[in-house]
DNA sequence: CTGAATGTATTGCTTGGCGATACGGCTGTA
DNA sequence: TACAGCCGTATCGCCAAGCAATACATTCAG
């Protein structure tokens, strides 16, 4: 029977399924203080956190004060609230240093630079995203740089559509259609069958190509790397500026060096 | 009166001075868990995890199954441990998108890449070390490409030593003595005089030079990053090959490249 | 086969985390 | 100037969430 003395029981808990007799409430709570900041454009106060967490303001003062102690959160500079905290950077070092595909990646990318002066990357494959881990600069960047740790949608990105075409086609369809489909250009293509058809001329040529999706006036050919079972590790893509590039010249010059790095990398799991 | 029956009651109870009635123990410890992975070298067992993180097994199986379902742990792609998990590369997107510092360092180490060919780096003041956090690769990288989260001592680095002597000498001279000095090759200066000697010399020279100390092979000059109250907030730094530059090609042709643009910067703080 | 790892699952006790509440200090506005 | 509405901070008593201990099925090495 309900306690009607506890006015704010949260009948669902907090997050996950109860019942799990495992999983630790504050633990989860403090990583969604940190994931507070997914979508902020600037400092947070207390109670700003504590709405994107879903937590009350005790629970948020209590976690950021500790949080803070840790490095983890840090005040704004001019003390107008909270930010992310440098500490998470050895998070991300972790991560990368430590992940088996980014290791045998990173020469082959840094060796593909020889060959090609435009922008390469490569980024994890997270179901309906990719994750970018490195990048090569071109010479003449144009557009915002995109940090490590980035993620952009699969359905609409060159290095996206090189991971979807890697999988069994019912399974790709399945994660369009989980991913709410947004239109960035007026280019961008969010017709699902449509996009599933692009799949497959990527999986035919051993490459994606996408124009003006997710960037005007950027050209992108991006190709899987794949562990031997054939599923998507993550992509390699290079990207170039459509004033400098046709599509044509972006397939031919792009995709044989990126398909030659991505069977290297793919080679060893 | 202590419990005899319960045997680990942990007298230090675990981190943290006790008696801070708004440190959460749960969400330290998670961070703790994540943290365990700064000096492995692959793949995490429960137990080794539960020893770096200094909890019991017990604790490390809940916490490790949290964070799991959180997607900031993972296990490894051979199932044989523990890796960091992806989720981790969003927070470190957070970090360095808000900080201001980085938000306005981006677009002047972009338009370096006109000036210079070699590799440029900025990275974030944090004490005793400075952390990666943007970088542009040169053509020709010969070292193992230093992942972004990466971080390096302050006292045998240019970008460390930049930063150093941005500050009142007493206080740069306090940090020094902090750190454990370490010879990371046969020239790195251990001698806390003889880096303040250097220290001394860069804030006349307006920039910081180091050879071999921390790289065999690699000069690099570092220039800080100030705010108004010329308190040292990361550094620019410009790093090529002793086979290629002189030291004095280095600091002739880099430095007032990397002092304007570290001008720039300073200005906004 | 044995022994020591691994990861997983369960349980009862109790203390650590909880939410409510109060407070003093800014800031902008009426 | 007073007030309202934020901000960050501090306290407290209750009790369920987190705890440590323990057991167990697998896997792997010697």
């Amino acid at each position: 029977m309900p306690d009607p003395k506890r006015p704010h029981s949260s009948v669902a808990s907090n997050f996950q399924a109860d019942a799990d007799r495992l999983f630790v409430r504050s633990a989860a709570r403090a990583i969604h203080v940190l994931s507070a900041f997914h979508d902020a454009d600037g400092p947070l106060s207390l109670s700003d956190i504590a709405t994107k967490a879903e937590i009350d303001r005790s629970a948020a003062q209590r976690l950021v004060h500790t949080l803070m102690t840790l490095g983890h959160i840090r005040r704004s500079p001019d003390d107008r609230g909270y930010l992310p905290g440098l500490r998470l950077l050895d998070h991300t070092h972790d991560t990368l240093r430590l992940d088996p595909v980014v290791q045998v990646a990173t020469p082959v990318i840094l060796e593909m630079r020889k060959s090609i002066a435009e922008r390469i990357d490569f980024s994890l494959y997270d179901e309906t995203r990719v994750i970018y881990a490195l990048r090569m600069q071109s010479k003449r960047e144009t557009f915002y740089a995109t940090l490590v740790g980035h993620s952009v949608p699969t359905y609409c990105t060159a290095g996206g559509r090189a991971t979807l075409c890697a999988l069994p086609p019912e399974e790709a369809h399945e994660i369009i259609n989980r991913f709410a489909l947004h239109s960035y250009t007026s280019y961008t293509n969010v017709d699902p069958d449509s996009i599933m058809n692009s799949l497959e001329q990527a999986r035919r040529d051993g490459f994606a190509q996408v124009q003006n999706e997710f960037v005007l006036g950027e050209v992108a050919i991006g190709v899987p790397v794949v562990n031997r079972q054939g599923r998507p590790l993550g992509a390699i893509h290079i990207a170039g500026s459509l004033s400098e590039w046709s599509a044509e010249d972006s397939a031919r010059r792009a995709a044989p060096i990126a398909q030659e790095a991505a069977r290297a990398i793919s080679g060893s799991f």
